[in-house]
DNA sequence: GTCTATACAAAGATAGAC
DNA sequence: GTCTATCTTTGTATAGAC
C-alpha cells in the first residue's frame, strides 16, 4: 500500500490516541502513533513499513532506528492496549464498594469507556495481536486472562451471594464482553451516542443479563408488567 | 508467508467448510475452502497466493485460471458468509410466529448456530471485508443492512406491543449481535459448550436483556425474588 | 486446466555517509 | 538521528507450452 486504496471503512474513528502518559517521547512516540492509524484502518498486513514512515514525514530506514521491526511496534501497540483496559477494570472495582450489582455496571462502564476512548487502540490490540509471534503476544494474553478472572470473580461472587441468576457464568462473561469487544468497531462520530450513554446503556444490559433485580424504570408509572 | 510461522492463534476451529450447495465443484471450490482456511487464521494481507495454491498442491499459476485476482477469492467468501447469515435470520423469522419473544429468541439462535456451523466464514466475512474494495463490499454491505434491519423491526414490534422493556431498540440490537459476532472468536473444539446449548443461553440472555418477561427458571422453585 | 518460466512491483531490513 | 542507496525476499500477475 502506498496510496491508500479506498475510503477507511473499517472502523468509525478519527484521530489516533494513546493514553496518557505511555507515549514515548519524540520520534518513538509519533512512529506509534502513525502505526496505530495504519494498522487499525488496513491491518498489520496491509501496512507497509514505508507506509509508517510516510505517516510522519520520515524515511523508512530511519524507523529502524527507534524499533528493530515492523512487529515490535505492533507489539507495543497490543500490549499498551491490554494494560489500558486491564488498569481501568481493576480501578473500576477498587473505586466500587462490594455490591456486585455496583461491580458489574463499573466494569461494564470501564471497558465500554476504554473501547469508546481508545477505539482504534482497541481494535489493533484486538484484532492484530494474532499477527504477534506467542512469545512477544504472551505478556497482553497474560494481561487479558486476569481482566477475564476479574469478570468472572464478580459474578461468581454475585450468584453465590444469590443477588445474580446466571446458569453458566463463563457464558454469562463472555457475552458481557462481547458487547463491549464491540464497541471499537461502531462507537463514532457517524452515530449519536455519546461515550456515556453507551456505558450506561451497556452496563444496563449487562445487569438484566445477569439476572439481577433491578429498581424498575423507563415504564410509564405504575404500569403492570 | 511460506510456512506457518507458529501454531495458528486466532480461533478455534478445526475444518475450513462452506455451506451446503454454494460450494463451487472442481478446483474452484478446493480454491475457495483452501482460502478460507488461510484467510481465517492470518488475514487476508496475510495470506499470499502461493500459500492457497500450495494449500491444495496447485501451482499458483493455475490459480488465475479460476478467479481473475485474490481479491476475488474473497470477495465470494465474503458474500457466502453474508448470504448464509441472512438466510438464517430470514428463515428463523418465517419459521416462527408472531410472538416477539418467540421471534428474538429464533433471530439470535439462527445468529449464533451459524457462527458455531461455520466459524472460519463468519470471521473472514466479518473481519476481512475491510480488505475488499467498496464496490465488492457492497453486495455484503447490504445483506448485512438487511439482517440488521430484521432485528430491529422484530424489536420495535415487540416494545410497541409492550412486550419488550428497551429505551433504545438501536443500542440493544448492537448488543444482542455482538454477542453473537463474537461467538466465532472462542466457540470451537476447546471448550465444553455444544451450539445448542451456547445458542439457547444467547438467547435467554438477549431476552433478559430486552426486558421480557420470561418463565422461571433455574432457580430453587418457590425461592422468592 | 495445469504447468514452467518470468516479469515487475513492493516488502522488510541493512550499510554507511552526514 | 536521519538520510541515500541498496540487498534480498516475497508478492501479484502474465505468457506461452503441454
Amino acid at each position: 500500500m502506498t496510496t491508500p486504496r479506498w475510503d477507511p471503512r473499517r472502523l468509525n474513528a478519527v484521530a489516533a490516541d494513546l493514553p496518557e502518559g505511555v507515549t514515548p517521547p519524540g520520534t518513538r512516540g509519533r512512529i506509534l502513533v502513525a502505526a496505530l492509524s495504519l494498522f487499525a484502518e488496513y491491518g498489520f498486513h496491509g501496512t507497509s513499513i514505508r507506509d509508517i514512515a510516510a505517516g510522519i514525514g520520515i524515511n523508512s530506514a530511519t524507523l529502524y532506528g527507534h524499533y528493530p521491526s515492523k512487529e515490535h511496534i505492533l507489539a507495543a501497540l497490543v500490549l499498551i492496549g491490554h494494560e489500558e483496559l486491564h488498569h481501568r477494570m481493576q480501578q473500576a472495582v477498587v473505586d466500587t464498594d462490594a455490591d456486585p450489582v455496583a461491580q458489574v455496571a463499573a466494569l461494564v462502564r470501564a471497558q465500554v469507556l476504554a473501547h469508546t476512548d481508545f477505539p482504534l487502540l482497541a481494535l489493533v490490540a484486538n484484532q492484530e495481536l494474532h499477527a504477534l509471534s506467542p512469545e512477544r503476544a504472551a505478556p497482553a494474553l497474560a494481561l487479558r486472562e486476569q481482566s477475564r478472572d476479574l469478570a468472572l470473580r464478580v459474578l461468581r461472587r454475585g450468584v453465590q451471594l444469590q443477588v445474580f441468576d446466571v446458569a453458566d457464568i463463563t457464558l454469562a462473561a463472555i457475552a458481557i464482553s462481547s458487547m463491549g469487544v464491540r464497541v471499537a468497531n461502531w462507537f463514532g462520530p457517524d452515530q449519536p451516542y455519546t461515550r456515556d450513554q453507551v456505558a450506561d446503556a451497556f452496563a444496563d444490559f449487562a445487569l438484566r443479563l445477569t439476572g439481577a433485580t433491578l429498581p424498575a424504570r423507563r415504564r410509564d408509572p405504575g404500569e403492570p408488567r
